[in-house]
DNA sequence: TGTCCTGGTTGCCAAATGGCAAGAAATGGC
DNA sequence: GCCATTTCTTGCCATTTGGCAACCAGGACA
């Protein structure tokens, strides 16, 4: 629990979280530990929230043309939840699959809320979780608009360096917005210009 | 401010929340309005809270090249704000801007931090404010990925379609992902099969 | 009424990306 | 080490989108 001890301190920077509170937080997680390509969560249930401590996870869902589309990768310390099923109590449209084998601290819906309400570090801390992610999302848009396939791959390389060791070309490819045969030749131009 | 009382009611669900607690909201907000054109929010300026009650308003940026950006469009009904700036109380990299007259009530971000804090009815209210625009965002990134400007463009229309009494071709072109040239090839697409 | 200005459209061609099928490389099981 | 399977790459051509410049239409205004 100390890792998660330490991801609450580092993100509550505007307050300071005495050791109780802390205590009481981790109090409401429990240890999970997920091998390669276990689901931490599937369509149709209710996401929970979990601090991923060490591993690798992707999101995914298909589109109505039943194309498997990936929406997110997660690496290690980082909270992994979808947010409109753990905060509006419904069924999950994504699926979260660990890549690699994972390890962190999970807590419930409800437990979630609870805190929520009952202790301002835990909603500082959640509410800043909340914020990263949509930041993160923002980008991500604005990248779709404004940059080609090519630069947002240059730049998931150097935000996140590890999906290379992790990922499969086609999932990286749907993350992108494109397929693996463009991803293939944009790599290959990629490595020539690095030569 | 019954039309933001209203809304608040409206939006909290899970709850109820009292008329004593409602006026205590609102207590924190100030009408406010904006002619055509007026600035919500310049860059380098810290977002606010803004319940917009009539009217139409973009968020827009500007990319590297110097090119804006069109990065949301707000109806009337819905809270106006950037996250990043309101949250994280940093400079906001984007601009926010009245395309019609709008009406609607202001609230500060000590003002939104402090009712956060103080009021559950306040926190479950945010939180779900700010949980419809993070999944929002998360629709769009999807629709960016795996459909076609021309679908996203049917979808815009389909759920927002005062955007097209309001807004310019080129600010929706860019909010698509698109130049304002392939905007009017696929209107012009559009109308052919509507005939 | 004529002129300027802005926003929207079009034609032409270039660049980026997709689709499909075949081939090459990597991986896993035995 | 060998085969089967999956993943990745490539070639060929179609489609989508972009870039630029010209053009058109409507409103503002002298």
């Amino acid at each position: 629990m100390q890792k998660l001890i330490e991801f609450i301190k580092a993100n509550t920077p505007n307050i300071m979280v005495s050791q109780k509170a802390l205590e009481k937080i981790v109090d409401h997680f429990e240890e999970r530990i997920l091998g390669k390509n276990d689901y931490l969560l599937k369509a149709g249930r209710n996401s929970s929230y979990f601090y991923l401590a060490d591993g690798f996870m992707r999101a995914f869902t298909y589109d109505f043309h039943g194309n498997e589309v990936t929406t997110y990768f997660y690496p290690k310390d980082r909270v992994v939840f979808e947010i409109a099923s753990l905060i509006l109590d419904i069924p999950s449209t994504e699926y979260i699959e660990a890549i690699t084998e994972c390890k962190g601290y999970l807590a419930s819906c409800e437990s979630i809320n609870k805190l929520f309400h009952a202790m301002p570090e835990f909603r500082e801390f959640s509410r800043m979780m909340m914020v990263r992610e949509f930041v993160a999302y923002k980008e991500r848009t604005l990248s779709m608009i404004n940059k080609s396939a090519e630069e947002r791959y240059r730049e998931l390389l150097r935000n996140n360096m590890e999906v290379l060791q992790h990922a499969q070309m086609k999932h990286i490819a749907s993350y992108l917005g494109i397929t693996d045969t463009s991803l293939s030749r944009i790599r290959r131009n990629f490595l020539k210009k690095a030569c």
